[in-house]
RNA sequence: GGGGCGGUAGCUCAGUCGGUAGAGCAUCGGCCUUUUAAGCCGCUGGUCGUGGGUUCGAGUCCCACCCGCCUCACCA
């Protein structure tokens, strides 16, 4: 189960043996507050950050430092502590960075002293004193007083292997993110590259939206819904699969050029590339097709890259290189044929235009992999190619690839090509052997968008996945929308391959999980109150 | 949902053939005024994920369940 333990028994009145460490912890709140210092203050006024000492005073030498004593305020977490009788060091650490402070009872004096003495690691403390270097040269506040800021009565995990168990590190974040640096440095890194991709689309002139979570009808993907009900309005209602067609119906408003990062909502398997709640940069520009798209996809996943990896474009994920300078083009098709995986003749483009060809090379497929395809009866071309795509293709992507021109069968919202309609101008990304982004150009023909509706419609008896007919979307469009093409990028697995993230939850927060049963906290806390005071 | 692996002290982990529970760190007590995985001495700390079963005896073997990780299926 791994995780912090839960408070015994309920009711019990005795100090339990298990809740030592916690009771212990808490007592020392009477301590603290026996020496004149409040256990949970308002405020601590500093003039330094960990990281601003360190730029501050990092080119200084030893004997610069002690004729000058900078004097500076400090606080943070207490992460170490080791004392030598009546002095000691510690760590503090405030936003992923640590300082060092000295603290000598002839410095701070008795009461300050006897404050360090009980301090716990994971107590909040703040501290005035002036800048030195120690013999082996780091640089340490030498305190002058401490001030108690905030108790942590629950222990934290050991300073030397940090917080290892996985569970624990996603059911409680917060102690992953002070306890292991790399856990903070993700979301950093993540912010970074958002803070990036938005400065990329604001300088072009986009607009940033927030379209409904919750829709009436989930449109703008094909995947299964979680659903929710509002009562006032006794309404059934879907969280978004996407955001695409509320997107579009501002495009049709004159808002040309729009975009939108949030999560969207997709109830699904969890994998290492799937969370239930996800979030998407989604963007639209008007008067393009989706040719504009694939330059301005490569400008904007070498923006984020630069971003994250501080201007190189080259990401280590998962022991392989990838590198966002430039991106890779094929045609579905031609990536069947050049990427085609077995032994005997290599599909041409040719014999992909033949179903019982491309039957054929599904067998032989089937033949050489482990996971087979399933085509069902009454296959289309179209769908038997994207099946083999996928199966052949997909995982092999590592680098950056653009994949083109999509069936139709399996884009709804897709204009078509004007000399082949059976195939729509769509793209995808691929990166690391994921799809990473998905653009097209935007049916705007409110004529053929009814008709592909009523086709996802006539498909939803046996396929949950399958698109609603939106009487709404079709009026939009019946006001016309002008050319448009339109883009999703999947911002977590991007985000995991620029931080050699392996699995999606390590760069979501607070990844969605099991419920993890009884935590007990609460009765912890009551025992501790009881028993505070009492003989220990 | 199927398959594989795992859950032992607050944390990180050992635990042999089934023989009655271990280490390091942390905590607690003592010594220590330039340490940094501080050091030295001493003491604590465990319903071995939960519930059954087999056995004279179960952390260990069997069954069920819970939680996690990996994998397969659907998806971005």
């Amino acid at each position: 189960m791994g995780g912090f333990a839960p408070a015994r028994r309920a009711g019990a009145a005795l100090l339990s043996l298990e809740d030592r460490l916690f009771q212990q912890r808490y007592d020392k709140i009477n301590e603290i507050e026996n020496l004149g210092f409040e256990a949970y203050p308002r405020k601590y006024s500093y003039t330094h950050t960990p990281t601003q000492v360190r730029e501050a005073f990092e080119k200084k030498e030893a004997e610069e430092l002690d004729t000058e004593k900078p004097r500076v305020r400090v606080c943070g977490r207490l992460m170490t502590k080791r004392r030598q009788g009546k002095a000691g060091f510690c760590h503090i650490q405030k936003d992923g960075e640590q300082t060092q402070l000295y603290v000598r009872h002839d410095a701070v004096g008795e009461r300050d002293f006897d404050l360090y003495k009980v301090l716990d690691a994971g107590d909040f403390i703040g501290c005035e004193g002036y800048v030195f270097r120690t013999k082996t040269g780091e640089l340490t506040v030498h305190a002058e007083n401490l001030e108690f800021l905030a108790k942590a009565i629950s222990p934290l995990p050991e300073k030397y292997h940090g917080l290892q168990d996985i569970e624990t590190r996603y059911r409680q974040r917060y102690v992953d993110l002070f306890a292991n640096e790399d856990a903070r440095d993700v979301f950093v890194k993540r912010n970074r590259m958002i803070k990036a991709l938005r400065g990329a689309l604001d300088s072009r002139g986009y607009i940033e939206v927030e379209t409904p979570m919750m829709q009436q009808i989930h449109g703008g993907a094909l995947a299964r819904p979680f659903s929710t009900h509002h009562n006032a309005l006794d309404m059934d209602l879907f969280l978004r699969i996407a955001p695409e067609l509320y997107l579009k119906r501002l495009v049709v408003g004159g808002l040309d050029k729009v975009y939108e990062i949030n999560r969207n909502f997709r109830n699904e398997g969890l994998s290492m590339r799937h969370n239930p709640e996800f979030t998407m940069l989604e963007f639209y520009q008007a008067y393009s097709d989706y040719r504009d798209l694939m330059d301005f996809s490569e400008e904007l996943l070498r923006t984020a890259a630069e971003a994250v990896l501080d201007g190189a474009t080259k990401a280590r994920f998962r022991e392989q290189d990838v590198d966002f300078a430039k991106l890779a083009r094929f045609t579905l098709r031609e990536a069947i044929c050049e990427l085609w995986p077995h032994p005997g003749d290599k599909p041409t483009l040719e014999d992909l235009k033949d179903l019982e060809r491309v039957k054929q090379f599904v067998a032989v497929h089937n033949q050489n992999a482990d996971k087979k395809i399933n085509l069902r009866d009454g296959v289309t071309l179209g769908t038997a190619l994207q099946l083999l795509f996928e199966e052949t293709c997909e995982t092999r992507l590592v680098q950056p690839t653009l994949i083109y021109e999509y069936p139709v069968e399996a884009s709804p919202l897709s204009k078509q090509k004007p000399d082949d309609p059976d195939w729509v101008e769509r793209f995808e990304i691929y990166a690391a052997g994921m799809e990473l982004a998905n653009a097209y150009s935007e049916l705007n023909d409110p004529q053929e968008q009814r008709k592909r509706f009523e086709l996802q419609v006539a498909m939803q008896a046996h396929d949950a996945e399958a698109h609603q007919m939106d009487e709404d979307y079709l009026r939009a469009l019946s006001y016309g929308m002008p050319p448009t093409a339109g883009e999703g990028f999947g911002i977590d697995r991007l985000t995991m391959i620029l931080t050699d993230s392996p699995t999606i939850r390590d760069v979501i927060l607070f990844p969605l999980l099991r419920p993890e049963g009884e935590i007990g906290m609460a009765e912890r806390l009551r025992a501790a109150e009881t028993s505070t005071g009492g003989e220990t």
